[in-house]
DNA sequence: TGCCTATTTGGCTATATTGCCAAACAGGCA
DNA sequence: TGCCTGTTTGGCAATATAGCCAAATAGGCA
């Protein structure tokens, strides 16, 4: 049963763990609006140029970015903006946490 | 910039990581079909039952399921349906990356 | 109470991830 | 060529995750 659905479910939850980092949402945030170089999206971040593009090529290991070099640059955009529709649903889960928050909080006080 | 967006960013990570994983996707997908008991969801996929009750706890904690005891047996259900929305896009990302490999192989051969 | 089943928790090891620094690499330009 | 800027890679330490076993906990029932 799982073992038969495994390989399907290991290349989704590659993509998952791809998504899964403050840093790497962001990117995608930024990318939305357009293609970025690594040095803008550095600057946004605020860490070592060393981990942005370290994030960068996870996102890009996963599919969802591509990039492209120009001049001494590397510009990089969205491959799938779907990714982003994702998040609906994930605010979903978090306003039902903050019911569930508030509720407990209530109960207690 | 990134560090006001950082607090949201956070907490879709952390509900994207709770999904990162082939086993607790795919529990999600039974529990689609309804509830079941963690003996249930042990059997299904063949690990240690300690291993998927704290994969279970994993998702609990995320929001993303619900549990309940009855009698000596704990139920888990789906809290958050929509999330297997989701994965239409995912599959997205997989079959860009499948034709890109196609392409490859192709270039190459 | 005592035993059985179902589940969770603690502890451990192996492995993966993150982020920094330093070094390597690549393109542009004098 | 030599230098500067932008980017990636290697290496390391800190932290987190995964999975197993063993032990603790909880409910049902004789």
């Amino acid at each position: 049963m799982y073992q038969q659905r495994k390989p399907a479910l290991d290349a989704r939850a590659r993509i998952l763990k791809a998504l899964a980092h403050p840093s790497r949402l962001f990117i995608l945030e930024v990318l939305e609006a357009g293609e970025r170089c690594v040095c803008d999206l550095t600057e946004m971040i605020g860490s070592d140029v060393s981990t942005v593009s370290k994030h960068l090529s996870v996102l890009k290991q996963a599919g969802i970015v591509a990039d492209q070099k120009r001049g001494n640059q590397v510009f990089y955009q969205l491959r799938v903006p779907c990714i982003l529709n994702f998040f609906g649903c994930i605010e979903t889960v978090l306003q039902s946490q903050a019911r569930d928050h508030a509720a407990t909080l209530s109960a207690v006080g």
